[in-house]
RNA sequence: GGAUCGGUAGUUCAGUUGGUUAGAAUGCCGCCCUGUCACGGCGGAGGUCGCGGGUUCGAGUCCCGUCCGGUCCGCCA
């Protein structure tokens, strides 16, 4: 179309095949040649143009389908974001900013800026650090999150604060996981749980509304942490299908309020469920006409390392209401029958049981469950269902040593030592009294039954924000740095800032923060948050993105983070 | 820190029990055709098989080491 004039112009100047080019023309719109359908594309009849620039021949083809791989293209991201599947990444991401910033601005929120170059305050994540020229042999910290300086903001009496801000956090990259993250950062002043929930799963509904034009009308589900755990082995299940966990045999020393049917498997004989601490079994719908060979692969699935059980046992639940298991040695019908029905189990079923040490056991059933629904296309892109998991315990101990919160296994905050216990806990925590705390008894720590006044926003298995209401009274919050293991003397000066603010009539208050960078990968149907980032953290790219023209030397470096107490 | 998979034309990949000159597709270059739109036809260039060492008559293939990347575990208050 372009014509003579241009293949003399390319004569003239030789080009690489691509070019920036200014054209005038007219602008056709194009239909299929057979049907006479438009197309919806157009074509533009050059009457002139300019020849801007000349390019390269790009390393991957700039198309919807490229040929590219992902480290070609994170090295060359600047080309890969010309690409419309990627551009289209984006442009969904700035329509949620803009929706969160249009709903929250509607509820008289006030976006407040807080630093980045700050004290640092080990307690979680390792801290990514900036040495000071100004003040020699000292450094800064990058925030972790605002946490501590949007409480301050409470305390100033701006009782509704949000950001959608930077945060830094020295841990290793995932898929779902970068170093510096965005966060939807909130806190409101004279709030209790209640009012964080409506006002956060209002801000998510208009999110999808403006985003998605999605009207989600349904209430949002709410469930315990021990619910959850019980019910799914997950404190971030994914409730849009079935398959709950049936608690055949549970561990004595936690879920002491809830029963299991350990009935259904006691006097068979079969050791490996009764020397098990745990048993767990899901009801797979409509799969029990598998093979040999897919109820090994399955076997093989959970045996993997990642996984790590020792094997697994099924129950095929027949349409005529027969019962065949890899355990028929040890089982009558009848038991199996038992079994299927506790698991709530339909004719056509597939039960399988995970049975091990507790913690395991938990996590690849629910890792299973997952998997299963993951094959059976119960996990639809385009379907969104929402859940807040309520009442986490306020407390966990850390098994592993972890240089970043200090030394070997120890009772550290579950979600951060500001979340304040459930009201009704806060006399258990206070007084320690074994008789109120009765779930201390079995855990043989003080403050391992109390729950936190905390919650997480769940959407479709992913965990997209978390938050609490905060302690805002001095010696509450002082209890829990000591219950943290923290010195007085530490806390003066790691929090001395805080405790102090809260002398001068903190009022009581709470917040949330969102994964922003997961909820957009979530709601684009994708698996990865990179594609949601303009510039992401990778290794593949990390000549482009680690673009830092000063440099640390090695032992400096290695001297500052054993200083830190960063690094042993 | 650990487990695991991978590294072969610009790109995405194949390459058998070790065997002659390492292939395909696509991209690139040239010519031809052209209302094409994943155009078509003919021709061409393009590879230190990540790197180092070993076994062997012979290594892309086997062994050891090493570097790089992906995924997962640890870690992520």
């Amino acid at each position: 179309l372009i014509g003579e004039d241009l293949t003399k112009q390319l004569e003239e100047n030789p080009l690489g095949r691509e070019f920036v080019l200014q054209a005038t023309g007219t602008v056709n719109e194009r239909s299929n040649k057979n049907t006479n359908i438009p197309t919806g594309d157009i074509e533009i009849v050059v009457t002139s143009f300019n020849i801007l620039n000349k390019s390269a021949v790009p390393p991957f083809t700039i198309q919807d389908d490229t040929d590219g791989g992902d480290d070609i293209r994170m090295k060359y991201r600047y080309l890969d974001l010309r690409r419309n599947a990627v551009k289209k990444n984006i442009e969904l991401r700035y329509a949620v900013n803009r929706a969160t910033r249009n709903y929250l601005h509607q509820q008289n929120f006030m976006d407040i800026e807080t630093p980045f170059l700050i004290k640092s305050t080990p307690e979680g994540a390792r801290d990514f650090v900036v040495p000071s020229r100004m003040n020699a042999g000292q450094f800064y910290a990058l925030p972790q999150s605002p946490q501590t300086f949007k409480q301050l903001l409470m305390v100033s009496g701006y009782d509704r604060y949000y950001q959608i801000v930077k945060c830094f956090r020295d841990e290793d990259l995932r898929a779902d996981r970068q170093p510096e993250f965005t966060q939807i950062d909130c806190e409101m002043a004279f709030v209790e749980q209640e009012d964080i929930l409506n006002m956060f799963e209002g801000m998510v509904k208009a999110i999808f509304k403006d985003v998605k034009n999605i009207d989600y009308t349904d209430t949002v589900e709410r469930m315990t942490w021990e619910d959850a755990m019980w019910n799914y082995g997950n404190d971030k299940p994914d409730i849009r299908f079935g398959m709950k966990l049936l608690n055949l045999k549970k561990p004595s020393s936690v879920y002491t309020e809830k029963k299991d049917n350990a009935a259904l498997i006691n006097d068979t004989g079969f050791k490996v469920f009764e020397d098990a601490e745990t048993v767990l079994a899901i009801a797979v719908p409509g799969c029990n006409e598998y093979s040999r060979k897919q109820t090994d692969e399955l076997t093989e699935w959970v045996k993997r390392p990642q996984i790590g059980m020792k094997g697994m046992v099924f129950i095929k639940c027949s349409g005529e209401g027969t019962y065949k298991s890899s355990v028929d040695k040890f089982y009558t019908e009848e038991k199996l029958k038992a079994i299927a029905d506790a698991a709530d189990a339909k004719a056509g079923d597939l039960i399988l049981i995970l049975a091990g040490a507790e913690e395991k056991t938990r996590k690849a059933t629910s890792d299973l469950r997952m998997e299963m629904a993951e094959r059976l296309g119960l996990r639809k892109k385009d379907e969104f269902k929402l859940l807040w998991v309520l009442d986490f315990p306020l407390f966990e101990y850390a098994e592993e040593e972890n240089p970043a919160s200090g030394g070997a296994g120890r009772w550290v905050a579950r979600h951060h030592p500001f979340t304040s216990p459930k009201p009704s806990h806060i006399e258990v925590m206070i007084n320690n009294d074994p008789e109120i705390n009765v779930a201390a008894k079995y855990l043989e720590h003080p403050y391992a039954g109390i729950k936190a006044n905390a919650y997480d926003m769940v959407l479709n298995g992913n965990e997209i924000g978390g938050g609490s209401i905060r302690i805002f009274q001095r010696e509450l919050q002082e209890k829990m740095f000591t219950a943290l293991g923290m010195s007085k003397e530490e806390a003066l000066h790691k929090f001395g800032f805080l405790l102090g603010a809260f002398e001068y009539g903190a009022p009581p208050h709470g917040g949330i923060a969102f994964g922003f960078d997961r909820l957009c990968a979530i709601l684009g149907g994708s698996e990865s948050i990179r594609d949601f980032i303009a510039f992401p953290k990778n290794n593949a790219g990390r000549d482009v993105m680690l673009d830092a023209p000063s440099t640390i030397d090695d032992k400096q470096f290695e001297e500052l983070q054993i200083k830190l107490n960063l690094k042993k």
